[in-house]
DNA sequence: GATTGTTCTGACCGATCGGTCAATATTGTT
DNA sequence: AACAATATTGACCGATCGGTCAGAACAATC
């Protein structure tokens, strides 16, 4: 095998694996890694089991691999933050972008939170290593904005955990949002009213006034 | 076996039970309904395999046992609320009783938290019935609230889904939490911190005058 | 067309799954 | 003491678990 071998396109081979993945994401993230069957992920994937494990590796080898491709969409989240930003503009778009994240790879999500509440056996180095240095570094920003007067004297830790608790609720327990509101999918409509909803709530119980957005009085 | 018999006082059975009820919410919780399995069960038990499926049935019987225990717990939450209410404290007490509730039962929230997310299989029926009808008989009354002026024009079933995830968050993803904060589990001091910073942000969020309530500078 | 390397998969492995059952031990009643 | 009812558990069942492997099928190079 020449070095040019292993870097040639496989075009096939990337297909194969994403197949296999998206497959995994759904079964893992319904069940969690103990309750995941291989089989199952087979068939939804429509290949043999061995198949899985030739281009996996393994069920643990595959998982991991699921959950840093989750890690790596929410890197951009809140990445150009300063104390000189806008706190209504940056809290907003955090509201929206979470929100939407949740609505692209709502597998995804449900993989991340059943790894966390199986008491995270894989990732309880990156929640006490970088997640934490990520929380630790926007909450010095957040501080910042309090002793500057552009909001109140809030723990940014728990507002932080706010928004994230928040937007997270409507794609790992759909089943019961769905099951109360009466309908098979979130609607367009109803995605919007709940982000108007939550930037009004959060931005006015932080004390943010709402700058240059609009304010509706139908949130 | 007479009448007397079936109802007669069996402390030790009733014991029995109540450890393998125990165990089975630790096990259930983390690993979901397939995760699990009754050896693991049996062994934080300390009884044999077969004991469990002697007491229990079978494991699908031991896990809605666990979800209908786990229901009654909640039943009593907002149950005396009425347009005259005052929302300030009726909020603040929901939130504290939620708090309270996901801190002395943080198995049977994740084991509930599981159930939802592997698509509510047992719990389907009770989403769009009981808790649907929950749900509207309490988002009638708030709305009631904010046409009398007591509050903002939120639409309440955003709201009540906003008090629910951020209270369960800190037991279902208490894993991420004390990773976070760097400690082995939530301090008194902070339980009370998130307490007054999500009556405060959610409160005013809502455009609710704390009323009496202690309105301190610390949250 | 022969050779070589990669892809694919049915068959199989030991371990574990939920569940059954017969045999034994324990308890309650008279 | 004798009997009946209940409690306990080791042994076992077929099914499924994650994983291995030999060999068939395929593709690329010469």
């Amino acid at each position: 095998m020449t070095a040019d071998t292993a870097n040639h396109e496989n075009a096939s081979r990337d297909r194969i694996e994403q197949t296999i993945l998206s497959a995994a994401e759904q079964v893992f993230s319904q069940h969690g890694y103990r309750g995941a069957s291989l089989q199952a992920i087979a068939d939804i994937a429509g290949l043999p089991k061995a198949n899985i494990l030739y281009y996996m590796g393994s069920k643990q080898l595959l998982y991991v691999r699921l959950l840093n491709r989750m890690m790596n969409r929410w890197n951009a989240v809140l990445e150009d933050i300063t104390p000189e930003s806008d706190p209504a503009k940056v809290l907003s778009d955090f509201i929206r972008t979470k929100m939407m994240l949740g609505q692209r790879y709502p597998e995804g999500s449900k993989l991340f939170a059943a790894e966390i509440m199986a008491g995270a056996p894989f990732l309880s180095n990156y929640l006490s290593g970088e997640l934490k240095e990520w929380v630790a570094s926007r909450a010095e920003i957040i501080h910042q904005w309090s002793q500057l007067g552009k909001m109140d004297d809030v723990d940014p830790r728990w507002l932080i955990f706010l928004i994230w608790s928040a937007t997270q609720h409507y794609t790992e327990y759909s089943a019961q949002v769905t099951g109360i509101l009466g309908t098979e999918v979130l609607s367009e409509t109803d995605f919007e009213s709940i982000c108007r909803f939550l930037e009004h709530v959060i931005l006015k119980g932080c004390g943010i006034s709402a700058s240059h957005l609009s304010s509706d009085s139908s949130v």
